[in-house]
DNA sequence: CAGCATCCCCAAGGATACTG
DNA sequence: CAGTATCCTTGGGGATGCTG
């Protein structure tokens, strides 16, 4: 589905110059209008099962540990599960056990166990798994670059209608 | 603080090989290692809050609708509230409210009311909110061209220990 | 029209203890 | 070591109703 409604209002985009000093990055300039124009394209080409399976997917990116996990494991290649706690710093078993879970099932790791005893099973990341830690790398370093740009309109907004 | 514990395990990343049939693309090659190593360095450079707020706006994009409303205005330029509740479709009044809020404390959209009656208020990106959006689009795309591959893998993952 | 208030559900996430 | 099982807190998110 992506967006309904009608091509109404063809909107000249008149846009540009207006953000008072939000100094940021000239990070469009290569071809803001035509990336648009091609993701509309083909979000509007989803279903609603797609759809869902997008959110799904990128919602990994805005859960606690996901992201760590693929990152350590893009950085060392493989790992066990220990190796990764103590990477991570801070998660606890539970919830890498689940997080390694729901990476596995959506194929970005993979888990080896070696049925030993003492127990021994390693991850690695998947081809998928690559691709998505490849995909985050530039979003990833451009919120990174910009880190001062959020805390001074975060600061702006809860200045001016809090006290 | 990113990643603990030192550099123990050189790791000659031996990995390559392992994945069955994921079919995916091969959207490493370009250089993959590079990559990773640049952006360790980046997050091992981060401050406790600096990786707090990278988290935060990265949360922008698991959510439900932040990035549709981002997606609209960087299609149409600028809207108002109902408007963007037509084009997001199944958003609920309080759900846009919220997100609305949300993406002007970080500083991703302006809000603009016109003070007038009946109440007129619309929304644009700023250059931030631009930036969010073209940094977002590679990974969305290559999500969607990935669509198969995740529906296949949750499929391959739910089959064999489910049933 | 824009948006706040209220109620309710559920998954993410933390803490802690226990097991094969 | 690698996990489960339990308990508890938060915040996203849907539904519905009311107001300036």
């Amino acid at each position: 589905m992506g967006i309904s409604g009608g091509r109404d209002r063809p909107v000249g985009r008149p846009r540009r110059r207006q953000e008072e000093g939000t100094g940021v990055i000239p990070s469009d300039g290569p071809g803001f209008d035509e990336v648009i124009a091609r993701s509309q394209a083909a979000c509007d080409a989803l279903s609603e099962e797609e759809d869902g399976l997008k959110r799904e997917v990128l919602a990994h990116a805005g859960n606690r540990w996901p992201l760590g996990v693929v990152h350590a494991l893009g950085v060392a290649g493989t790992l066990r599960h220990a190796e990764l706690a103590r990477r991570l710093e801070g998660v606890t078993q539970r919830m890498l056990t689940r997080t390694l879970r729901q990476l596995e099932r959506d194929g970005l790791i993979l888990r080896h166990d070696h049925r030993e005893v003492p127990p021994r099973v390693d991850y690695a990341l998947t081809e998928l798994g690559r691709g998505l830690l490849m995909g985050m790398m530039p979003l990833w370093t451009w919120v990174i670059d910009n880190a001062a740009s959020f805390r001074a309109a975060r600061r702006r907004f809860d200045g001016q209608d809090a006290p």
